[in-house]
DNA sequence: AAAGATTGATATATCAATCTTG
DNA sequence: CAAGATTGATATATCAATCTTT
């Protein structure tokens, strides 16, 4: 393919759909993308007949490689800002797995219960849970939506007051202690155990003074 | 509403709708959530209406409050742990934003285009330009998909080989020079100008430790 | 009217499968 | 077949609007 195609709709398999070198009826077929062949050796025989017409695709454009430095940081202060992103995008993931494989939620619904757990009572009204969680209001009332059909969380609305209150369950209590044995192990493994007794304080101080320049 | 209800669904508006009170025809309506009532004096009618019949709502379970302290981690490492979390989900949709307003593109955009722009020759294969954006194979194809669609990247497939590659485009390149002025602007004020020259050194270390521990 | 919660539409990511090519 | 890319289905977030209650 050349330098410009965006990578265009080839023809759609045909409904209900028979294989496109032989003929033969397609099985039903599941979950992801649906087959054109009935077999990798038809699969394998329509590659060879396309390959006989095509050319040497053109080359790209090949820019001459200049400057590489960033406006506005030097290379340290843009390692220890993307460092950031980087080592937190590939913990995530990680610690997210470990929650869905072992605790049946994930990492957002653990944020959920566990904010919930730290409030007096157990509880706490929708619009705080979303600040703590760093969601938006409807995302908040969808987490909760999906916590309260499991029975992990319920809703209140006590003493005729607007705001709608989450409440933990007992249930949701035992679900999210399994979860922080999970979690904050994985939390130790993957995070706290390669760094010094220094540099937790240090961060523990730096978040903190970042946490009050952008106001929730 | 009392607790353990997940606050079921309501009738949903009729289709081609009247107002629910008056029985006026209601404005077709764009975007956002359909009305149920052609005006606010509807609504408020229809609210009045039915708080004559409800009773006090019954409290939720008041759990004792206990431990708070988590497992595996001390309160220190909870802070320099969460608070790492919290800085970048408060930063990123603000970096986000200011990309979408003032250079058209958003943030993952903008990281394939500048891993485009870093690269030799200014291009990149898609899987190596996945590890480097940080997103799935599927979510590079898209994510080119719709840069390749405005002109900012190509595709090509040189000398053979099997791997695609992403190119930056003489526009791309454009409109990249134009974010990075906004979004380095934007890390600077929001995050190096509120650390010290060790600081920033001490993070940029960190990080470099911290990436080996879990494999891309 | 305003604060807070919810909802339909939509954007965009991942997942699970297939396609493409060597 | 294996490596790499793509795609339909799906999960889940945000956005823009309305609903609910004070």
């Amino acid at each position: 393919m050349s330098v410009g195609s965006s990578g265009g709709k080839r023809t759609s398999p045909s409904e209900g759909g028979v294989c496109a070198v032989c003929g033969c009826p397609l099985r039903p077929g599941g979950a992801g993308r649906p087959s054109r062949y009935c077999s990798a050796a038809c699969r394998q025989r329509a590659y060879r007949a396309r390959r006989r017409n095509v050319d040497a695709p053109p080359e790209g454009p090949d820019v001459a490689g200049g400057e590489r430095g960033v406006p506005h940081l030097t290379e340290r202060e843009l390692l220890a800002w993307r460092g950031m992103l980087k080592v937190q995008s590939r913990l995530l993931p990680v610690l997210d797995g470990e929650l869905r494989g072992r605790a049946e939620i994930n990492i957002n619904e653990f944020d959920v219960l566990y904010q919930l757990w730290l409030a007096p009572g157990r509880r706490c009204r929708m619009k705080d849970l979303a600040q703590a969680v760093l969601v938006t209001p409807s995302g908040i009332t969808r987490l909760v939506d999906r916590l309260a059909e499991r029975g992990l969380v319920g809703r209140a609305n006590s003493e005729g007051r607007q705001a709608v209150e989450a409440v933990l369950t007992g249930e949701g209590e035992r679900v999210l202690r399994r979860a922080m044995e999970v979690h904050f192990a994985g939390v130790r493994r993957l995070f706290v155990a390669h760094l010094s007794a220094e540099e937790i304080d240090g961060l523990a101080r730096l978040w903190g003074r970042l946490s009050g320049t952008v106001a929730p």
